[in-house]
DNA sequence: CTACAAGCTCAAGTGAACTTGAGGTCAAGC
DNA sequence: GCTTGACCTCAAGTTCACTTGAGCTTGTAG
């Protein structure tokens, strides 16, 4: 039989998470635990499907603040319904493709611009056919998509 | 005319990098300055270039440190020889196609395992069919791509 | 019963990439 | 001549996501 709730090792073991960040993500409040009477962690095996959760957000590129958001908005420790998964799929899968779209645009820079040499950015003919650039402000923004303030 | 050299603002002005990283990017030994007789730097037209190099490479995903690795590479100062270029966007588009296929294997997990509530990763057969992964180690690897160690 | 592995807390450290602040100099317009 | 803005240095601070270490307790195998 399989024992109801599990070590820090265990979970460790089976997520590939380390146990010092299983405590922070715990300080964080992006997962909970039980105690046993020692004081030892004792997580249900829901955990599991939150940490993977919590990983494979991070590898989308999400902070842990904005995982712990959509943590919250998940019916707490429980499965989330279809609807709640449709949203978030959603949201994330148009994160992931402006990200694959903006890796697709330095991708063309590396052979257009890059390749040409005019890397001075500003007057790149390639890539800046209008010349729309200079109305936006400084910086090589045009490659980059404008991603970050 | 164009002045030879360019102040600091001018280079922030044309790069949108600000001056404090500009500062920090020379300590770094990523570009290069002359100074005024007032102490103040003088940047010849090329760092812009450079400049714009070490932007576009941080996209991508490099680190100052890996950007610092293949700005040593290139002739000092002068502008990449087409070897240089090829060998480097070769690289360079490998690493990009590396995340594209990353994010499009995430992609395929949020609709496939994340939305058959099944994240328990483990035992997902629809992303680990053969169930190799335990002889992986443990982790959620699969979707991961082993990215890291 | 005794190792020793596994856990615990809490404070401090890490590395990446910068930014901020204090305190001072330099150049240009009025 | 004076103010204002652009620059300077150097040290310290910031955010993110953890890790490490010290010092102590628990659980387990022989």
């Amino acid at each position: 039989m399989l024992p109801a709730l599990l070590t820090i090792g265990d979970i460790r073991r089976r997520s590939g998470v380390a146990a010092s960040a299983l405590r922070f993500y715990e300080e964080r409040g992006l997962i909970r635990s039980e105690r046993a009477g020692s004081g030892h962690r004792r997580y249900a095996r829901a955990v599991l499907r939150r940490i993977a959760f919590i990983v494979f957000a991070q590898r989308i590129g999400l902070t842990l603040n904005e995982i712990g958001a959509e943590l919250a908005k998940l019916p707490d420790g429980h499965v989330p319904k279809a609807r709640d998964w449709s949203r978030l799929s959603q949201s994330w899968t148009r994160r992931i493709d402006a990200r694959i779209a903006e890796l697709e645009r330095l991708k063309t820079g590396l052979s257009l611009c890059i390749g040409c040499g005019c890397l001075s950015l500003e007057r790149c003919k390639l890539v800046n056919p209008e010349d729309r650039f200079a109305a936006r402000g400084p910086g090589p923004r045009h490659w980059l998509g404008d991603g970050r303030p």
